[in-house]
DNA sequence: CATGAATGAGAGTTCATTCAT
DNA sequence: GATGAATGAACTCTCATTCAT
């Protein structure tokens, strides 16, 4: 007899508060997650989950440092794909962040919709292991610019902003506030176009 | 003597309503919006509010049109500074949109980053004028195509895309979440002129 | 049909509460003492309770506040049957004291043996009023010095260890810890008599 | 190297289990202390002190009669300093009381200040034992008296209320009760001056 | 027009204790 | 001898809402 033959391995409901956490969180939205909930949905007691979290708190910084490392996973692996054309390798960032938002809606509710009350209890080192997840957006912009290929004053401003309309892009999307008929691909497939058109060389503007 | 004199005629309760649950979602957040607080606030009772809104969903939406409103005055003025220039409108409309959302962020807060579920239960008719005012950018990009200005295959869904871009630099913004050593105008700015440069014609890419 | 046919006038129900407040407190004592219990000893939701107070805390510092009011009559009134005799003003200040503790146990136990972490969220002001109690026994200590029936060199003190016998009379007696063969008249009578015979004159003690 | 070295031998746990107690007693209160609490602190499961205890109630019973032996043996103590003298050994009988009190505040709390309910299920055995640290001061009283330098009826009802002040003394002392302005060792001295006073001879009160 | 009274549901969290291993 | 896993009951407190007046 395993000790997974009763399906209550240590680890295992660690797990499953986790991911059951992360399913209500998009089935029921933030404001709906509470322990009690978690508890019910697993089929325990809600002080069990204090056995494996100190805290609600807990629980949900233990989801976002997931979700930052698995974004983090996520970007990598795209940038690895094109280590030398910048301009390939931001296209394939863009597309990677979008489609890690579009498929991991809980994880992204809480890393960057959570209220900056909560986030403000995020603890400091990881919240700044987080910000890294920009660098590889700077680096790509940086590399493009060197060889020409974009206009850049500032590449962390820049990662910033596209930053900002990928979130945005997101955000619509997940919250289905996109017009219906708006078909999502192509949707998306603008919004990445016109991020990456928004850094390149323009002939000046055609005089009258 | 009038009856507004002593503060008590009937609408004026309702607008007082309004703006205290304005006031209160940005200084508390929507978590901590409740209806005793706003009653607490105003000096009235909880019981009182239920006289002038039915639900507090009632209210939410109420407030949520009154946004839209001011929102939709906010971009027509600004469109209307350019009717002849299409490029200068759009930008205009980009800040104006941007400016809002920083001015008026209890409204944009109930707008925009209201979860999926509460919204699904606002009104359909208010939620259809709602998306109107992304009309005028695109009919600034309409015009900015007909004239050449722009690269533009459908209006409407670049306007969307716009919109993801700049919904997406209002959210960083308010909530904190943006590099603290990037100033806000600069963010801004960068953010408006790659949304602009989105748009714009680029030579062919310099093929191999 | 009069307010109070329907047993639930307005302040009827926030007068039961504290009487039940202070009757759960003798009967289970201060650890068990809930709002849910209070709320179901009276036969209302615990929610109703909050609509007279705004917290335990609250409720019980009302308590220990009313408790403190009723001593000070008590030890007024006691101090007024003697007003020119300061021995018998003294013995009757004592009497009365020991009789409060012994008829109003709750309001005893909240006042004196409640532990320093919630007496620190006592009101200062209503705290420095309570102190005042001890100012009737210094008061009588001293006129007794005065007129030469009492050895008293600092008044405030005497009356803070004339207040400690008494204190350690009452607790023993409302803790059940006197020895049961001892009639508890006997005992308190000592213990007066007692604290009364340690302010007297005494002759030398006789040398061998 | 014996079983000892490695700090897990079988008694030194149970040592340690009480020991913890009663610091946590003295630094988070009684209302703090938990089992879980205790557990934390030494670094074993909450779970092994029932290994060593029958219950938290089993735990504080072995605490109430560890305290009991020990003021037992301070007094004791205190009492052979002065075996011929019964005057001084009082003396030595209270100071000897008020000092265990306050150098063991864990133990005078749930010694002397438990609740009732929580005294009842103390086993009647030790209770019986308990008592007995009455009987040295009733000794004292009653060889003072047999040599005429106090006047005592009933020496066991005489051991009560001294007892009694000193219970009083040391309970405002551990509270903080004390006005603040009164220096603890003028309150000790007073208290135990007034307490010796109590039993002496005085001259007939001079009739008007 | 406005309220006071009242509530059921639910929030996060802590507790002493049990049981199989 | 010691533990990890688990729980039911309890805690204070907040919420949106209803109803009679």
């Amino acid at each position: 007899m395993t000790a997974s033959s009763n399906g209550s391995d240590p680890e295992n409901l660690r797990r499953r508060i986790l991911d059951t956490a992360r399913h209500l969180l998009v089935q029921e939205g933030y404001q709906n997650l509470s322990m009690r909930r978690i508890a019910d949905a697993i089929g325990y007691s809600a002080t069990s989950i204090y056995l494996y979290f100190d805290s609600k708190d807990a629980l949900l910084h233990t989801l976002i440092h997931e979700g930052m490392m698995r974004l983090h996973d996520r970007l990598e692996a795209a940038a690895a794909q094109h280590p030398d054309r910048p301009e390939a390798r931001l296209q394939a960032l863009c597309r990677a962040f979008v489609q890690f938002g579009l498929h991991n809606p809980e994880y992204y509710e809480i890393m960057f919709q959570l209220r900056p009350e909560r986030m403000e209890r995020y603890p400091p080192d990881k919240y700044r292991q987080a910000r890294k997840n920009l660098d590889a957006f700077a680096a790509a912009l940086k590399a493009g610019a060197a060889e020409g290929a974009f206009v850049v004053t500032d590449p962390r401003v820049a990662a910033s902003t596209v930053w900002a309309s990928l979130h945005g892009t997101v955000s619509l999307l997940l919250a289905d506030r996109v017009d219906a008929r708006i078909a999502p691909d192509t949707f998306i497939d603008t919004a990445i176009r016109q991020v990456m058109q928004g850094f390149r060389h323009t002939p000046a503007p055609s005089a009258p």
